[in-house]
DNA sequence: CCTTGACCTGTGTCTAACACATAGGTTTAT
DNA sequence: ATAAACCTATGTGTTAGACACAGGTCAAGG
């Protein structure tokens, strides 16, 4: 099957199965007539599992290992399951890091309903901003203590300096 | 004062500031001397806005935004409400996204626990992975009904296909 | 004056996971 | 044969910086 059956198959578009073919995830065989790229039942069943690690938070890096392990005919289990450990305890860390951030929206706007707008001044651009990030204003309530500025932030750079 | 010297008193890396003052939202003064950036004040408070701003999530695109206001004078403080506004949303969308993964990957781990290692055979690649995956086990409890599959997944693909 | 080494700078390139644009090939209808 | 409609492979763009690198600058020493 040529690539946009296949996507359709799966109902993700021709795009995503062209990239994973560039990067060898996938390796369709090439029709000599016309060049075009010929997938198997294989590579759809290989697409497919694609999709499912991501679904669970899998990166395309980390599926490159679980193919290397399973294309030599070894099981990838108990390294997946050292990784999906992992990437529950890096979604906690995440999802907390959300919810600061949204504290810290949430108090922004409430505070900032009490506030007029200005014009910029001299070295001012917005005293909302700038009003809010000071101190670290809205950050938590006040225990701080952990997660001190310090550069090092791991993932998405949600908030910097708490 | 130079690169590093700003960075370092916003406690940023020189990268950083390099990276803004390529993109034209710092405009340091070029020494004609040694052909050095010379970062003015100014430049330090639009540089600490910038962290502000990102801080509370907003892209370097709407700081972009923002800024092409207030250097004209005009204040920016209604369309930073309106933004503000949106990114709690959005915010609240990908928390949303974060609660389901946790428990997907949550309910997985706990599955997993009672299921073998396997060989990989014909087309199963890793039967963990794939047994999770079947008709969006572990998603949700059973409400299928919004959030079809249909393509159009905002900010970071979470999960897909419920 | 010149050199060594340490430090600093600007610029080019890389990242994740695709989406989009483009040039060209294929197929179908006429 | 030819035009229209569809399909493909490939190159490039995207975020917010991080990293590598070639070369410039500066103070100490000869």
């Amino acid at each position: 099957m040529r690539v946009n059956q296949l996507a359709k198959n799966l109902n993700i578009t021709g795009d995503t199965v062209r990239f994973y073919t560039r990067i060898g995830l996938l390796s369709p065989a090439k029709s000599s007539v016309n060049g075009y790229k010929d997938y198997s039942d294989k590579d759809q069943s290989r697409m497919q599992f694609i999709q499912s690690a991501r679904s669970l938070g899998f990166s395309v890096d980390e599926i490159k290992v679980i193919f290397s392990r399973t294309d030599q005919g070894e099981s990838a289990c108990s390294l997946v399951r050292q990784m999906i450990q992992q990437k529950l305890e890096e979604t906690e860390k995440q999802f907390e890091e959300m919810v600061k951030l949204r504290r810290k929206l949430s108090n922004a706007v409430e505070d900032w309903s009490h506030k007029p707008d200005k014009a910029p001044t001299g070295n001012m651009i917005c005293h909302l901003i700038e009003g809010t990030y000071a101190e670290g204003a809205y950050a938590e309530d006040s225990h701080a203590e952990s997660t001190r500025h310090e550069g090092t932030l791991e993932p998405s750079t949600l908030s910097q300096e708490d």
